[in-house]
DNA sequence: CGATATATATCACTCAACGACCTATCGGCG
DNA sequence: CGCCGATAGGTCGTTGAGTGATATATATCG
């Protein structure tokens, strides 16, 4: 039942950590947030929105009627920012170990010029 | 048939990154890496094992007998690694980003204290 | 003797992600 | 005017990564 923080939704929330936002909204907050690298497709989008809002990450913030277009707007809750917090401080440190174990392997090293470690084959 | 590389392909390339390990060294390794928070089960394991080494990031390194149990390798290959650093890299962009939205949204902050955004209902 | 740790592997199930598709409005182009 | 792309919402079927259970086997500890 527990709630999976994947990296999509993990962009969901922080998107809308950044300011209450509608839908497709998101969707562009996303593709800005990771330099285009992320693009969420409407299947994903609203099955998340779904989902956060299930957990009580983020709530109905009414809708708007801006130019004809139906606009639903969500907003990120206390619990949403807690999780976000806590999921970002976790990526943090991923990252900086991650950073050490790459400054300690550099680019083009097949094990220790050294020795090989007890070379099994 | 893209490679997607999820949290937990990217942990077991880190873990590979640091030394050729074996499949049970991969787990192992993987909780430490993530401070016992992601704990790889034997089909999450063995099923990232076989697309990362289907993918080229990763190859067998022999095989070994210790104390009467079977020990399969594996190693990083320079593909692996550069996949490895290249996601890395998109991690540490993405916490850094993540990082500034959460300063500039201090926790318990209700949108703008000066106004709030066209209030819709 | 049984439990736990090490070590590999398979299998069925679930559910998030994804792409395709649908509706609808607005603005621009020809 | 018709068509297209962007905006905005949504559904649906497929796929496949992740998960837990299960199986096999050995070594160690109580």
């Amino acid at each position: 039942m527990a709630f999976r923080m994947t990296e999509q939704s993990y962009l969901v929330l922080l998107a809308l950590a950044q300011q209450p936002r509608h839908g497709y909204g998101v969707a562009q907050a996303v593709k800005d947030l990771t330099d285009g690298a992320v693009r969420l497709g409407a299947g994903t989008l609203y099955g998340i929105l779904d989902r956060i809002v299930a957990e009580g990450y983020a709530e109905a913030s009414g809708e708007q009627v801006v130019d004809g277009r139906l606009r639903r707007y969500y907003r990120l809750t206390d619990a949403g920012g807690d999780a976000l917090a806590a999921e970002t401080t976790r990526l943090q440190a991923l990252a900086r170990r991650a950073h050490q174990v790459l400054r300690a392997r550099p680019a083009g090293q097949l094990g220790f010029t050294g020795r090989t470690v007890a070379s099994a084959v």
